[in-house]
DNA sequence: CGATGACTTGAACGCCATCAATCGCTGTGG
DNA sequence: CCACAGCGATTGATGGCGTTCAAGTCATCG
């Protein structure tokens, strides 16, 4: 449960993948567990190491002094976070469920980039694709309605998501709101609605597993 | 005029300046002047050149099908914009006012970077930099309101230019609105209020020209 | 079995969008 | 020189979408 496909199939065993294959030579590695709701990082504090999620999910936030949140990214099995090009992460990054996470070495990762031209550019997709989903999200949150906003949600779920027929999500609503720029309630409203109008239905004690009944729908939803 | 710090000072003289002391060996260079609304690329389009203002003011932007438009970025004399990893354009970008535009052949960069290092890193320093703005970008859109997301781009272009004593802002009011996801009326409105409380005062036929009277003040509504 | 936490649902409010009128400046032509 | 169209910005009136506040449901857990 909760694997992924990436945002693009071809790109999916990235970059920790083949440091993997590199272990044994240069890079320091290690894998940790996170229970729960606990942080991996925060936010303005040194960046020492880069993550990839084993099992389990992340989410990646900036908050507002008053406690306003905006969640960036979720990241799922094989998804990397946490390079930062400063030695300071941008973002805070906590596991949403039990979590197992694999991490490099920063700095001997930068030394094994420095003379490994595949690696750094290994590097520089990754924050390319990252680019992306962010230009894609500021559209999303700048401009689009909350009901598009829902329907690009589980599409994405559903894209980045090995398919079994369902959706399973690990986030709560809370967490889909501050993704989405909304408040939890309207997220509950809508999925509700999406509901009732036959374009899904929710499944599970907390309705996270979601199964989507009609996808092409849900597209036209979202524009 | 329009003149510009960038993000990071010390980043300022970017890529291309570096380009331009390659432009004798292997890279294709040129410059074109582009008249106010003019397009310089299209979204989708094959990205075949990487461009930075050399004078003027670019926006880019996506569109929705109804025509509803997120600005992504604006970008001022010495910015770098239209590089991408894949081979389109993920962006529309125009000319805000006139705007002279130099651009190197993306084939021919690609072949540089290929064998230096230091023109590979200068990429990846564009695109984090791209990466990051993109997420305060996000944080703003998702969870702020109206008056501090005026507050918020106030800041920023009083940053990103040479301190004159006051904003030259090329751009209109329908375009900040595009870029802060509000409509131009309610940033009239605030701009109108942020004059009576005593934060600015406008000046210029359109008022365009902004003297910020209270940066502090105003970087306080910001949060 | 009461407490807790996640989700849902309802009712009312408020921020910002929408619709619309007006102002001021510019350029054009009579 | 003035009339007038056109464009960008401002300002006002109204309304709607999503937030806020408030129950209420259901499952889990001590």
């Amino acid at each position: 449960m909760f694997r992924n496909l990436s945002t693009d199939p071809e790109k999916r065993p990235r970059l920790l993948g083949e440091i993997g294959a590199l272990t044994h030579t240069e890079l320091r590695t290690g894998e940790t567990k996170y229970d729960s709701g606990n942080e991996i990082f925060g936010e303005a504090e040194p960046a020492n190491y880069l993550y990839q999620v084993v099992e389990g999910a992340v989410r990646t936030h900036k908050l507002l002094s008053d406690g306003r949140r905006q969640i960036g990214a979720f990241h799922l099995p094989g998804d990397i976070f946490g390079f930062e090009n400063g030695h300071v992460h941008r973002f805070t990054a906590e596991a949403i469920v039990d979590t197992t996470v694999r991490f490099v070495n920063r700095e001997s990762f930068e030394r094994v980039a420095e003379t490994d031209f595949a690696m750094f550019k290994s590097l520089l997709n990754m924050t390319t694709d990252s680019l992306q989903h962010a230009e894609d999200h500021m559209l999303l949150l700048g401009r689009k309605n909350a009901l598009e906003r829902v329907a690009a949600f589980l599409l994405e779920m559903h894209r980045r998501q090995i398919p079994e027929g369902f959706v399973a999500l690990p986030m709560g609503r809370r967490d889909i709101a501050d993704y989405l720029g909304l408040t939890l309630e309207t997220v509950s409203r809508i999925l509700s609605e999406l509901c009732r109008t036959g374009y899904l239905s929710m499944m599970g004690e907390t309705r996270r597993t979601i199964v989507v009944l009609n996808p092409v729908g849900l597209a036209e939803l979202e524009r």
